[in-house]
DNA sequence: GAGATGCTTCGATCACGATCGAAGTATGAA
DNA sequence: TTCATACTTCGATCGTGATCGAAGCATCTC
């Protein structure tokens, strides 16, 4: 009865529509101030301050003041798997706003997930991690290996500095276009920074779609290549598991 | 604006205390009549009603007749899985409904998630069926190994009959009070049946709580033993990950 | 300073939905 | 048949919360 967490006050915080276009337009990862929310809910400023502070008091976002603008961005990342986890849940049932617009290929390509890369690209990333023994772990409890480490310093990335803050470093998201894990967590951020600073992909403006410049196609095929087929043996497990 | 998936109105359902009430209640795994439900709710048979009909309609529900009664259940695994997904995050947020009860502890310890074992003992289940390569894969995609299939064939498990389903053999499910994942899918139904069946393990009256009997400890202690410390070359992978 | 922009607070309206009493339907028991 | 139990449907009430107009506060520009 009286036991166990409240899942009721989140539930009734993303049960709004206004609050749940905002929060999904926060995935997208960039800041918005709360005009750009407000327009992109469909509502007055008003109202959106007033669902504003309503998500801000739930823990859900997080906001900081720059001049006479204010910020609003997701709390932290568990908030963006949460809401992912909540799509994953919904799309598989088919409850989709608008049915499946245009831009809904581009998205099941490749998307920001609140700050890492996230669809098919996503999900070929990680298993292409796993395959290549950079991240190795089950469940959702995943992390860098010693080897992996070497890889990604070489990519040009600062472990040191991932590590620096208390977020853990690899992390498992459950995408929802793919039903399966992409690579979340610091490092998982640190490698879409690295493909928008490299020129190899940039944000399309007003959606959360990633696209890839032509040589950065081919420059994530090359470090990211498809883990070889499963020998034989373990054939059989496929054939368990479906 | 109107891309990806509805998420509003799954939190919507949740987001009422009476619906979240007996969502919660059915994640014990037992099927439940409307008028147990109401009692749960703490409300009249009439709402409840209407409740239970909202949701069957947003298909996080099920329910078959029986003679005058009609059971309800969760509509399916996924359904128990979100639900799971939301009260961890809700719990590591601190929102409790009543300030962790002295059920609590036993909760933590060992619990129905749905059909399978969740808690502390859950958790150090997969943890040492990974440890003995009985399970694989990394992400929330697991599978079982070919040895594996073997030993749970061995433990009186019918795999032919987990198999025939269209679910999911293995599959990973975040444990809300262990922040970690736990295993569900078929497999891990089978395995909690299994405990059960032989006298190791019971369920609580009215609660979701699972107690382990003295042999069934032993046996637990036995069938799934704690996985070796990791060797000096991976305790670098910590560090980083710390 | 005056004006403009970004946002919050107040207050009033209004609609939706949660609630329950009462009546209606289905199944089982006597 | 009659009564009891389990549940649904109808109808009315009522409260909460979403909404926006208007006013107020803060910050930047000129």
């Amino acid at each position: 009865m009286k036991e166990g967490p409240d899942i009721a006050l989140i539930g009734s915080l993303i049960g709004d529509p206004a609050r749940a276009n905002m929060l999904t337009a926060l995935t997208g990862g960039k800041a918005l101030t709360a005009t750009e929310l407000a327009g992109t809910a469909g509502i007055t400023l008003q109202t959106a301050s007033s669902h504003l502070s309503k998500l801000e008091a739930g823990g859900l976002i997080a906001q900081r003041k720059q001049g006479r603008h204010r910020y609003f961005t997701l709390a932290d990342d568990d908030v963006g798997l949460m809401i992912e986890g909540l799509m994953g849940f919904a799309a598989y049932r088919g409850f989709t706003r608008h049915r499946t617009g245009p831009k809904d290929p581009a998205l099941r390509k490749a998307r920001v997930c609140y700050n890492h890369l996230a669809g098919d690209y996503g999900v070929r990333m990680l298993d292409s991690l796993i395959a290549e023994e950079v991240v190795s772990g089950a469940g959702d409890t995943l992390h860098l290996t010693a080897s992996g480490a070497d890889k990604m310093t070489a990519l040009g990335i600062d472990l040191a500095a991932l590590t620096r803050s208390r977020r853990p470093v690899c992390r498992a998201c459950l995408d929802w276009s793919e039903r399966r894990s992409h690579l979340a967590g610091s490092l998982g951020q640190a490698l879409l920074t690295l493909f928008v600073d490299k020129g190899w992909a940039r944000r399309e403006p007003d959606s959360r779609a990633i696209r890839f410049t032509s040589t950065g196609e081919k420059e994530f095929a090359k470090l990211f290549p498809p883990p070889a087929p499963p020998p034989v043996a373990l054939r059989h497990e496929h054939a368990i598991h479906a």
